[in-house]
DNA sequence: ACTGGCACTCGGGTTCGGGGAGTGCCAATG
DNA sequence: CATTGGCACTCCCCGAACCCGAGTGCCAGT
């Protein structure tokens, strides 16, 4: 049904649409790219892809402009990525080494994602179920309070108060710091469970409840529900420069403020190194049906630790899109493979 | 000069001019507000206030419109701050009541004032230099890292890596450790250098440079250039909602995604339970010339620990959003303080 | 199968002309 | 002297009418 020559138009429309924001016709297509057919002939054609539902008009007599369907036909079959010029990488490269802990690495490659893409930048912080402990400290805060910390491999901490009715005493606290370390330093969060359920019987019964609690907050809170966050950058590229603008916009500001939100649409990343690309309605949404995401995941070696990605119109520039988030994930990841 | 009435009439127009969004005439104001004058009396006053700088129109026969001065002059002399209604102070209460740590307190306080204000929330994190040490914790990564965690009194946790020629063993860190803890726990930040500076004299000499490293880390990181977070929220009210809106919120979108911009509108708020309020062209940053600010600072008891404030149009409710401010500061504080 | 030609459509920009809200000024008035 | 009613004037806003041009669909011709 379509041949070579339609996909082609079909590519040509995207481009144009993409760059102009205007909807393209027939005469503008045949000048700006040479198809070596006319106008008439690119009018067929123009006509069979919109039988097809690729492209739409705005209104009679007016150009055409890709609908969701065309544009995730010209993400699967049209392009190709684009890759990041020497220029880019070494600018990728030199402002993301100079971070100093983790949560500067967050924050500058959200910038860095903006501003290479010039849209909104999301990038998720290392999920703590993947990384693996390296180091639980236990501290007193009063009689009755006792703070919990875990470091992980990722460089991140976490850390929870317990109320509890009497803190232990500083030589029990010790041997129960030595204990709950010696069973799951190394160890990934999703596997602490197990290693330190059994870790009260070691005690005097008298001791268990008090040591259930500390094992129980340090399950509960920082293993099972780590609150993941997620850093936000470029929300002013969602007004066009020239340009007057929609009050549409505003669900979508509201949209990346929820943390809720933005988990869910990097959540459903697949494996490493692909790239998932949602278009317009494909998205889960209703607020961001006119918005298009780009994610992919990231973490060192082929470990996923957590997800990136941009969040811009649909019509964007897919190819220059895809080749930065992948480029920026690949760098983050290495980063923190260092680390 | 201005007499009684004129500054009636003055208070009239922006309070009109807030909630109607349009240029205000005489004939309006009569109707709505029961001055006792005819309009004709009215718009002598209205020309005396023009003279003065209070009010311009926009156009030759269109309505008036308040100046950054007449503004200036409302908050100052013609209004008082409203007080929150029983409800609200309920939804403060119990909304900020659920929090569990830190980062949750100054999140929900954000969203919270928000949208309390229908405006962009900012809040500052708890500064460092002014709250105490409640703590200092040592943990080795590898043989040549260490990583440093200062827990403070508002239950902030801070970390630095320090990377070093070789890490202390167990019973030399053991002692530092507790050397460290007992020369700073309960001393505010500012104070630290002083207790500090001769924790090394009390080594052998080949340790003592060991122990400077971990100090000079120490104070230089964590309490002297400590990376002053902000939490903002409510960006989409920067769209109104019916509303066409300008290609001009850009620039202070812009401007809310730096942590500089924001710090520095933050940072010159004065004595606490006061409130700053800055006006169009009063504000630091031309880039927010047409909006204001207004601020206030918060901490337990008279202390001050950070600030917080709302970022709206010159067009805003001072009397609503200087009574949210206040109360949310004043709830903050008592949260923080039982803590 | 492609192309040139042609009639037709329709959105966007421009022009024009009332209607209306608002102003400034002035003479009259308590 | 402050206040008021009246009046002429000024613009902005809005809708109607209009034209222009880009774009389309179709058809006959190569």
């Amino acid at each position: 049904m379509l041949d070579e020559r339609k996909l082609a138009v079909l590519r040509a429309i995207v481009e144009d649409y993409v760059q102009t924001e205007e909807p393209v016709g027939s005469k503008a297509l045949v000048d700006r790219h040479n198809l070596g057919v006319s106008s008439a002939t690119v009018r067929n054609d123009m006509a069979a892809l919109e039988e097809e539902g690729y492209i739409a008009q705005p209104h009679t007599s007016a150009g055409r402009i890709p609908t969701d369907k065309g544009y995730r036909l010209f993400v699967d079959k049209l392009t190709t990525i684009k890759p990041m010029s020497a220029a880019e990488r070494r600018a990728i490269s030199t402002f993301l080494e100079g971070a100093v802990d983790l949560d500067d690495v967050v924050n500058r490659t959200v910038r860095l994602l903006a501003q290479l893409t010039r849209q909104v930048a999301v990038v998720q912080y290392p999920t703590l179920t993947r990384s693996t402990v390296r180091h639980v400290e236990l501290v007193i805060l009063s009689t009755t309070r006792l703070l919990i910390i875990l470091i992980t491999n990722t460089g991140r901490v976490e850390q929870r108060v317990v109320d509890m009715a009497k803190v232990p005493d500083d030589t029990l606290l010790g041997d129960i710091r030595a204990r709950l370390n010696s069973a799951v330093v190394g160890a990934k969060l999703s596997e602490a469970r197990d290693l330190v359920k059994d870790l009260s019987k070691a005690y005097a019964p008298e001791e268990q409840p008090i040591v259930e609690t500390i094992v129980k907050t340090f399950l509960e809170t920082l293993v099972e529900h780590p609150d993941e966050r997620v850093a936000v950058a470029g929300t002013a590229n969602l007004i066009p420069v020239g340009h007057e603008v929609h009050a549409s916009i505003r669900p979508v500001l509201e949209a990346l403020e929820e943390q809720v939100v933005l988990l869910k649409l990097l959540g459903e990343a697949t494996a490493p190194a692909r790239l998932t690309v949602r278009i317009g309605h494909e998205n889960p949404y209703a607020e961001l049906s006119s918005a298009s995401v780009v994610t992919t995941s990231y973490g060192p070696g082929d470990e996923t630790l957590a997800n990136l990605g941009v969040v811009g119109p649909t019509r964007m520039d897919y190819p220059g899109t895809m080749g930065a988030v992948r480029a920026v994930a690949r760098y983050l990841s290495r980063i923190l493979a260092g680390q």
